[in-house]
DNA sequence: TTGAAAGCGCTAACAA
DNA sequence: TTGTTAGCGCTTTCAA
């Protein structure tokens, strides 16, 4: 190789290939050699070819922010999730990231429920990388940050809930519509006494309030609710259940607002020797993998969380592209799983 | 407002407040403007207030895609992670996205464990973003992968075991170690005959192997060896447990490659009517934050997972901005935590 | 089908 | 302390 085919560099230069280098050892103006990488039925076979052997010959990989800055499209999506390690987001998480990636879009994290002040970084944080999408896990409240988001202009994507006012778009589900027909399905099986524990969450919040309207409207006694606040573990489950059975008696089924509390339930119910269902039923919330497998079976309310990310990438990535969305408000549903820790045989006859 | 203030913009703007819209509110240059954003101290105090004005009035946030661009630094860290939704990697993932985040730093998510071929794509999107670190869960074989890494010149921090020849950083601990570890705890306790009940790993491997000559070395039955696959669910564990009751007799003690195997060893334990530990003790790996409140509880071996994720968030910082990094291997260690699922009254006097 | 020119919005380098 | 100039590496625009 001589010297005229090693560029000179200037001082600012990052020392990597770049197009040029590409175009230059191809033979060609960077600007073919960019349609050759992006949108090669664009250009002749040849030159097409010689483009591909320089960039193999190189190891040439595109400065995606080169490309961005000069195109004003990222191809990078920002997601919010809440910072505490529930694994119920993570399947969306995983299957929005998977289908962007298909698209030639990155993904990029970012965490909220800390301060205030955090969350104020966040959207700076998001919003100076100027993603061609924003996936919320939940609906943002009227207040500076959805104004902010707002005037953006950037295209969101709300999840896992359902309100008439979304931002942009939304693809979520009920949870008054849970709690209702929890309730509803715990009442037909003959239960009458209920407890709810839950943690402190404004979904939560929903499903507890719509559950005790669903009992009061059959004129069964109060529901007894207990909040675990932030801690959703199995010990705070359990915690629960002692709480549950020192200020109450003849609670026959408990609602949790998630498996991992629900499994703190009937741990310590087992550790009590009460038996599950027999003498106390549970649901959980989320049905994450491995409470199908447990003794008893976990009954419990189903989010196809996959089909989320998926429809959230789908949405965000048409929009990037200029493509229309229909329609802006996604009900995915929800479904109660009916395992052993209802009483099956109590069913009304 | 006057049509002076406004300037002309050309076709090709994102229409986004730039710089230098703040700038000339500001009636200064960009680059003050930009000092004054960045580097407050280098400008005078009038200058800041006005600039700062400027940037309140507007609302203007930096494009970090032309920032990273000029500067050669994206203040981006792009983090790989298998694309199986376990729980124990996200509790690193979330210390490490918290420390970059404080220190100005976004985190990109990859997920690998498909194909090869979208390894590689992988490989291309993370590099083709220019990211100041990549955080790696696992290490990398040597192979084409690891090899454009390398010439990337990008720093890597790789983690979670851990090797003599580390392509640049690693913070990890040793699977060998485990493996001897737990099956000397389990010699000191009296049991004789072991099983193990692995998913298919490369570190599961090694644990295994380790288990397997510890055991052989004091002159013990071998060690009977249930390979799960890639399923790593609780319903593996029961039937695995099914296997080992089906093909051996007289086993003591089972060493499963995670704690939800671990969990679902015990939950098939329970459905036959044995006891944990009398009749089997059980061993975990992970420490989920729920196993040490279940009923009984789970004896597991603890990796620290958040400080992984700090200390590799700092290491990468320091390399971004040119800090040496020592040492370049931290071995992080391991913990066996003892709790009731192995006996702890068996223990030898 | 190919290319020249002119940016995208920011910062490094140098100068005043 | 402030400003001028010249890029960073790519793509849009317009022209051939």
């Amino acid at each position: 190789m001589t010297d005229k085919d090693t560029p000179k560099r200037s001082r600012r230069s990052s020392g990597a290939i770049t197009l040029r280098d590409v175009a230059m050892l191809a033979g060609v103006a960077p600007i073919t050699a960019s349609r050759a990488i992006n949108t090669p039925n664009q250009v002749s076979p040849d030159v097409l070819r010689k483009v591909q052997e320089a960039v193999q010959r190189t190891g040439y990989v595109p400065n995606r922010m080169a490309g961005g800055l000069a195109s004003s499209r990222s191809r990078l999506i920002a997601a919010v999730v809440p910072s505490t390690v529930v694994s119920v987001f993570m399947e969306t998480i995983e299957s929005l990231n998977s289908t962007l990636f298909d698209d030639g879009y990155q993904l990029m994290l970012g965490q909220s429920g800390y301060s205030a002040e955090r969350e104020e970084l966040l959207l700076e944080a998001i919003i100076g990388r100027r993603p061609d999408g924003i996936f919320l896990t939940g609906i943002l409240p009227p207040g500076k940050a959805r104004t902010r988001l707002l005037a953006s202009g950037i295209p969101v994507v709300e999840t896992w809930d359902l309100t008439p006012t979304p931002i942009d778009m939304l693809i979520g589900f009920s949870h008054s519509d849970i709690g209702r027909e929890v309730a509803q399905f715990l009442m037909r099986k003959g239960y009458k006494k209920f407890a709810i524990v839950r943690a402190e969450d404004e979904r939560a919040d929903r499903r507890t309030s719509a559950f005790r309207d669903a009992v009061a409207q059959h004129g069964l006694p109060p529901v007894f609710v207990v909040n675990v606040g932030a801690s959703r573990s199995l010990k705070s489950g359990r915690e629960a259940l002692n709480r549950i059975l020192a200020e109450t008696s003849g609670i026959e089924a408990v609602f949790c607002s998630s498996d991992l509390l629900a499994l703190g339930v009937m741990t310590e119910a087992r550790a009590r020797g009460l038996r599950v269902p027999d003498d106390i039923a549970v649901v959980g919330f989320g049905d994450v993998p491995f409470v199908a497998d447990m003794v008893p079976a976990l009954t419990t309310v189903r989010i196809n969380g996959e089909q989320i990310g998926t429809l959230a990438a789908r949405s965000l990535i048409a929009r990037a592209e200029g493509r229309p969305v229909e329609p802006g408000i996604v009900d995915v549903g929800f479904s109660i799983i009916e395992r052993e820790s209802t009483n099956l045989a109590k069913t009304l006859g």
